[in-house]
RNA sequence: CGGGGCGUGGCGCAGUCUGGUAGCGCGCACGCUUGGGGUGCGUGAGGUCACCGGUUCAAAUCCGGUCGCCCCGACCA
């Protein structure tokens, strides 16, 4: 492509309203416009980095034996409504009326879209299993998109569904996904993790994401510096170390109340008590279900909802209001404990045969210390309930430490079970003739999420650093000065050779400055750049230099062609 | 949904408090210049100051409303 045939408009400054670096480079790279909130235009540029990830997706899920197929985006609320998600999905799904009142939504996903093709296709165990996918725009009507690509309402997202006789079949089709997947991100270019995954409002039991590593990642991942466990925050265990509380102290004075006006957070009383943290038992009121529940964690750790809502076998807990609290327990928030508590009450493991902590006194302004768990209170349960933190024991090896990184998810892999095929009556006849809800996986993955991923991981001040496998063009060619005749015909000779070998290539032909051209090859972050200027051309040379590492060589014109093929194809092999 | 900020040529911003001819940088067009890291000089085009209403002799500026965009929060007792 020559850049004064195409729509490349750069821009020299950040514009105003993008906070991370790749929504900046995005944007100043012409890839991308906002239209309106949360939703972009794609530009060439982009549109030429998505065909290539799209083409990775497309050549990885074939192999592993997926289709592709098309469903609509619009689809009517009926389906919803007997998944039931209809009103559990909320105000994400945008929701709308067709000309005959009748409702419907734009596709947040298409668990309900497919399954209900799949029932209405498939009556025999002798059709399965099949796993198909689609390559779609999806839409989220998000509370607070953000981000730029990374959290947009409108977004290109590859989903695939797989159809299954028996759960062990469906894992065996995971495990093939987990495998794609890595083929997928590996080729990319991308430095990724695969870590285990809470399953969200999709359901379902068994679940991975794929978190491309970067600092300004939205996700918090655990991972063990030993064995290869790793983990979302959200999902990572904590290694059960029984009575791990009995080393606090060894006094066994009965607790006693003290007064602390006015002291409600751990930081507050620590501070005035002149006592660690990790002394005091916080306790915190969710409403779980409908029904207020007390949990407790040590002073110096916190909830992680996900783990307690599993722990409290319930659909729904948030944090209870305070004056929810009060009214149930007459003690303000601050000031509560478990001792004399009339609320259920279940506690994290490192709050079992805990001795000398502090507590709340169930009254205002005053806390107990020196309390000792198994003589002064029984919760109703003990289990893992708090985040796990950096230096934590790994659950899985003996040696490990974890470690927290931060990451975007760019894909996540599902076991659904038979959630939504029983739900809508997706069922096979087996051998013996007998009606059997069919077994599913689902497995996403953020096409358009990816763009700004890669750049989050790839980029310097000067731009963006394209990996070769995704990059919008592989190489860029860059004239000096495109009016000087000579200079001209070597650059013009040397895009049709590299077009000719089918190397994706720029052709920089303004009439701009060098330093402009310099710039902006930076910028876009095309990975190979070939400098054609006099100077080289005196020694029958142009010169090459990479992006990534700003390293220069110069090779002669005449062998400059088959070179720089050979230089893209085996940094797309390396990668691969 | 709560809090905060912003809306002025294509982009980034000043001007608003204290009402009185709409400005700067970049970009854009043209001419000369320059040609290996955003050249230099000159000339020029381009704006219903988000929108609606009000106050006033006079509104980008004051008042009321609406819309849009950004950020933070919507959990740690």
């Amino acid at each position: 492509m020559r850049w004064s045939r195409t729509l490349i408009p750069t821009l020299k400054e950040d514009p105003a309203d993008a906070e991370v670096v790749s929504h900046k480079l995005l944007v100043r790279a012409g890839m991308i416009r906002q239209l309106t909130r949360g939703i972009y235009d794609y530009l060439p540029l982009a549109l030429r980095s998505l065909k290539k990830i799209e083409t990775i997706v497309r050549e990885e899920m074939d192999r592993a034996g997926a289709q592709e197929l098309l469903l609509p985006i619009a689809s009517p609320a009926e389906l919803w409504q007997e998944s039931g998600r209809w009103d559990v999905y909320g105000k994400e799904l945008l929701r709308f009326k067709d000309r005959h009142e009748r409702d419907f939504c734009l596709g947040p996903t298409h668990e309900e879209v497919i399954t209900d093709l799949v029932r209405r296709a498939v009556r025999s165990y002798r059709e399965l299993p099949f796993n198909l996918y689609q390559i779609q725009t999806k839409f989220r009507d998000e509370v607070r998109p953000r981000f730029g690509l990374m959290r947009g309402r409108e977004f290109i997202m590859k989903d695939a569904y797989s159809f299954h006789t028996t759960v062990e079949d469906c894992r065996r089709e995971y495990h093939n996904m987990f495998d794609t997947y890595r083929r997928i991100f590996t080729r990319m270019g991308l430095k990724f993790r695969p870590v285990e995954a809470d399953t969200g409002a999709i359901g379902g039991s068994l679940s991975h994401e794929f978190q491309v590593l970067a600092e300004s990642g939205e996700d918090a991942i655990a991972s063990c510096d030993h064995c290869d466990y790793a983990a979302n925050i959200q999902k990572a265990e904590v290694k059960v170390r029984p009575h791990s509380g009995r080393d606090v102290k060894e006094t066994t004075a009965a607790h006693k109340k003290v007064a602390t006006p006015g002291k409600k957070t751990v930081a507050e009383v620590a501070e005035f008590l002149s006592l660690p943290p990790e002394r005091f038992i916080k306790t915190m009121v969710y409403k779980a279900d409908g029904e207020l529940v007390a949990v407790l964690v040590r002073g110096d750790h916190e909830i992680n909802e996900v783990k307690m809502k599993d722990a409290l076998h319930a659909d729904e807990v948030a944090l209870a209001s305070e004056a929810e609290v009060e009214k149930a327990t007459r003690v303000p928030t601050g000031f509560l404990g478990p001792i004399g508590l009339k609320l259920r009450t279940i506690a994290d493991h490192a709050i079992q045969g805990v001795r000398g902590a502090v507590t709340g006194a169930n009254e205002t302004d005053a806390h107990f210390v020196d309390v000792d768990q198994e003589r002064d209170f029984t919760p109703a349960a003990f289990a893992d309930l708090r985040a796990a933190v950096a230096g934590d024991a790994c659950p899985r090896c003996e040696a490990g430490k974890l470690e927290i990184h931060r990451g975007i998810e760019v894909g996540q892999v599902f076991y659904l079970g038979t959630k939504y095929s029983a739900k809508m009556g997706a069922t096979y006849l087996d051998p013996e003739g007998r009606e059997q809800p069919i077994e599913m996986g689902c497995y996403g993955i953020g096409v358009s999420r990816l763009l700004a991923a890669a750049i989050e991981q790839n980029h310097d001040a000067n731009g963006i650093i394209w990996p070769f496998a995704i990059a919008p063009f592989e190489v860029i060619l860059l004239p000096i000065n495109y009016l000087d005749e000579r200079i001209r015909a070597a650059a013009d000779r040397l895009y049709e050779e590299l077009r000719a070998r089918k190397v994706d290539v720029l052709l920089d032909d303004r009439d701009e400055r060098p330093g402009v051209k310099f710039k902006d090859a930076d910028l876009i972050g095309v990975p190979l750049r070939i400098t054609i200027g006099a100077k080289g051309l005196d020694k029958g040379c142009v010169e090459v230099r990479r992006r990534r590492d700003g390293s220069v060589e110069e090779i002669p014109v005449d062998q400059a062609a088959d070179r720089i093929r050979d230089a893209v194809a085996g940094a797309l092999i390396a990668a691969a």
